[in-house]
DNA sequence: AAAATGATCAAG
DNA sequence: TTGATCATTTTA
């Protein structure tokens, strides 16, 4: 188990985005480890991407992340209530992102139901159990993901992303972005990638 | 199907 | 300063 390298993350994000899929996802919280498989991604590319937020090179102190070097967190506000995290990908001037838009729980499933439902684990429903971090808010709300986590590096030992020890055999599906239909020509490209047949997956259909 | 809910951003 | 927007989730 090893953190991936910041060349890792140096590249275009629609490249980066399927090579995230299997990748342990860990946010360290009161010395517990919150550990997710990454299930569910999708690739902003910046300038040339009319769903990012970075579109045109727009630049705001939301957004100030995209445009540093790639391997760091952007975490923001979305509809005035959940938290979505991007990785942030390429190199210094390039923001280009990947939306974390699933986990499959790994390690820390006590505090992951905590966090979402305040209920015990042994307490959720089997609907609860499903719902536990199959989208980009909710896996925020249940690894403790806030604003407070915005521009943490992902090399550091807060929040960061391990290769698994085995890896693991799965197919690839894409498909278009989830809730960017203002995004015109852009809402046709396939860049969302999740693993296939995955119970974690937000919309397996698409 | 539609509400909840407020930070963010660009216009004025 | 303000009104519209929004990379979602929950409820009904």
């Amino acid at each position: 188990m090893n953190k991936l390298p910041r060349e890792f993350y140096m590249r275009a994000s629609l490249e980066v985005a399927p090579d995230l899929l299997g990748k342990y996802l860990i946010h360290v919280v009161d010395g517990k480890e919150l550990v997710g498989k990454i299930v569910e991604v999708e690739a902003y590319m910046g300038p040339h991407d009319k769903a990012a937020h970075s579109y045109n090179n727009r630049r705001t102190e939301r957004n100030e992340v995209m445009y540093g070097p790639g391997g760091y967190a952007y975490v923001y506000i979305i509809y005035g209530m959940y938290y979505c995290m991007n990785v942030i990908t390429a190199k210094k001037d390039v923001p280009h992102g990947v939306l974390i838009r699933a986990v499959e729980p790994v390690k820390g499933i006590e505090e992951m139901a905590r966090n979402r439902f305040k209920k015990d684990y042994n307490d959720l429903t089997k609907f609860q159990i499903k719902n536990l971090t199959n989208g980009p808010g909710k896996l925020c709300s249940a690894m403790g993901i806030t604003r407070d986590n915005n521009g943490d590096d992902l090399l550091g030992d807060r929040l960061y992303i391990m290769e698994p020890e085995f890896n693991e055999n799965f197919t690839i599906a894409r498909s278009p972005r989830i809730n960017i239909d203002y995004a015109e020509e852009a809402r046709d490209y396939l860049w969302r990638f999740y693993i296939k047949g995955n119970m974690y997956v937000s919309k397996p259909h698409e």
